[in-house]
RNA sequence: GGGCUGGUAGCUCAAUGGUAGAGCAGCGGCCUUUUAAGCCGUUGGUUCCCGGUUCGAGCCCGGGCCAGCCCA
């Protein structure tokens, strides 16, 4: 970032010298006829095409140069001869440096080498770039400023790119599979008075105007579900929420999440849902149902098999799997001890379901790679959700597995005022500003009985794009700010 | 918040406590079908910051900043 670097100042000397033989580079616009790639793809000998894009190579043949010119399609050479621009032009060309952006025009044809480019006839320069870019053969490594200057990081590597290309890919596959079956997509509040629908500590912000605090989202469930009170009985958003909580691989401050609503579904209306979706989603987008991982060096780490139908079991048949048939039949104290010898961590405090979670999240959810729907958890665990009426001790919840990590929950969601009043409240612990008295209240005007879902959709695209940090699918992670 | 690892030229990386280097990029030169072009020459450093130990610190010690991983 050092602004008297050497480099720098030479950049600045070619754009003078450029402007010095009447060439103003920073045009307005070109109209290219095709992009560098098309150009490419539709080659024909002799076919003149004009072109505009980034130089990214540059091969300095004395009177004859290459370059290699980069646009959003793809790359193309050009090839430029002194005799065929003549001197002046020529002297311009040499004045050029990497990264420059250049509109050219001229005739496809092929070098004796095989390599499909541009003879030049005519160019304008129409960027000049006062930095250099990334190193071209080892591209951009360095983590933090890949995070914090992404911009270097799309040029370097095209591996990052593709990545975001395909979250992009993912998250229209996403909505017009939500459209086909008939839901509407809506926009709700990110700024709230009091933040619901789930636990997590918000961040906090200050309406000049209005004289408040507003937090900023943790979920969308709350407003989504007034929209199903008010009849309509499909919908979905897809929008950012924020927790003020720690980062780490796989948080960060802003997350994107999914949520869908269906009136007269329940869990298992969802649970069809989120399989067809993310199947729909692996097809369109990666064109199989088979998700491999691989390391940096490209071995294979991991194969999550998607194809259909997804493995649906309880919470209480997985932990008898892995911690005895027996595990819910036997004394707290005895599950307790047997805890710690299956490795997992507990806290001096933790009461009896939460023993048996601890062995669930440390020693079941990391061994669930292909999809697995975990339902009915014990109600302790989920106080809000609805009972399931085969087995009062659970609700009627799912916890979509993949990867090892929690992908998306989905519930038969609750509407009953009354209930809902009381946990609430419970869960507000006496403070009634915390208490989303308007929700309630549109509760009490009738909801119909609803499947609702929400979908990680950072961690669904780490999932389907091999991603091991939530950085890596987050164009502009959060990071401390540089000083 | 705790532990571990890292921070050296624009980029990627070297350097027993003893004159800070290489490749690429840059600059100058040669070369009119090259492609990680090639060949000859050459510039470039607050070794993240502050302090300490030492005749001497990129390296050892203390504190701090930033990042990554693991843990909470």
């Amino acid at each position: 970032m050092d602004d008297t670097n050497a480099l720098i100042e030479q950049r600045k000397a070619n754009l003078a010298a450029l402007a010095a033989r009447g060439c103003h580079p920073f045009r307005n616009k070109f109209q290219p006829t095709e992009g560098c790639g098309e150009a490419r793809a539709n080659y024909a000998e002799g076919r003149i095409v004009g072109i505009a894009g980034r130089i990214t190579a540059h091969r300095d043949m004395g009177k004859s140069q290459f370059m290699d010119l980069k646009d959003g399609t793809g790359r193309i050479q050009i090839y430029v001869q002194k005799k065929a621009v003549g001197d002046e032009q020529f002297e311009i060309f040499r004045q050029l440096d990497l990264a420059d952006f250049i509109g050219v025009r001229g005739a496809l044809f092929t070098t004796r080498t095989g390599e499909v480019s541009v003879k030049v006839e005519e160019f304008v320069v129409l960027t000049k770039a006062l930095r250099p870019p990334p190193a071209k053969w080892h591209g951009l490594e360095d983590t933090e400023t890949r995070y914090r200057q992404r911009y270097l990081d799309l040029m370097a590597n095209d591996g990052v790119r593709e990545t975001f290309l395909k979250r992009s890919a993912i998250i229209r596959e996403i909505r017009e599979f939500f459209h086909e079956r008939g839901y509407v997509e809506v926009e709700t509040p990110m700024m709230q008075a009091i933040p619901g629908g789930a636990a997590a500590r918000p961040f906090k912000t200050h309406h000049n105007a209005l004289g408040c605090d507003f937090y900023l989202r943790i979920a969308l469930e709350l407003p989504l579900k007034r929209l199903l009170v008010g009849g309509l009985d499909r919908v979905f958003e897809i929008g950012r929420n924020f927790r003020n909580e720690g980062l780490s691989r796989r948080h960060n401050p802003e997350f994107t999440m999914l949520e869908a609503y269906e009136a007269f579904g329940d869990y298992a209306t969802m649970m069809e849902t989120v399989e067809s979706m993310v199947c729909r989603v692996a097809q369109q987008v990666l064109g199989t149902l088979r998700i491999e991982h691989r390391d940096p060096e490209g071995n294979l780490t991991r194969t999550i098999n998607l194809e259909r139908p997804w493995r649906r079991a309880t919470y209480k048949e997985l932990v008898r799997e892995k911690a005895g048939a027996d595990w819910f039949e036997i004394s707290p104290a005895d599950r307790r001890t047997k805890a710690l010898e299956l490795g997992a961590e507990l806290g001096d405090d933790y009461v009896d379901f939460e023993v048996t979670q601890a062995v669930f999240e440390k020693l079941i959810e990391p061994t669930l790679i292909d999809p697995v729907f975990v339902t009915h958890a014990p109600k302790e665990l989920i106080p809000l959700a609805k009972l399931s009426p085969d087995d009062p001790s659970t609700v009627e919840v799912f916890e979509c597995c993949i990867n090892g990590q929690e992908i998306s929950p989905g519930y038969t969601e609750q509407n009953d005022p009354v209930e809902q009043r009381e946990r609430l409240e419970h869960q507000a612990g006496g403070e009634q500003q915390k208490l989303d008295e308007d929700f309630l209240v549109a509760l009490e005007h009738g909801m119909p009985p609803a499947g609702g879902i929400g979908v990680g959709i950072d961690r669904l695209c780490m999932m389907l794009l091999g991603q091991e940090s939530i950085r890596d699918v987050i164009l502009f992670p959060q990071l401390r700010p540089r000083t």
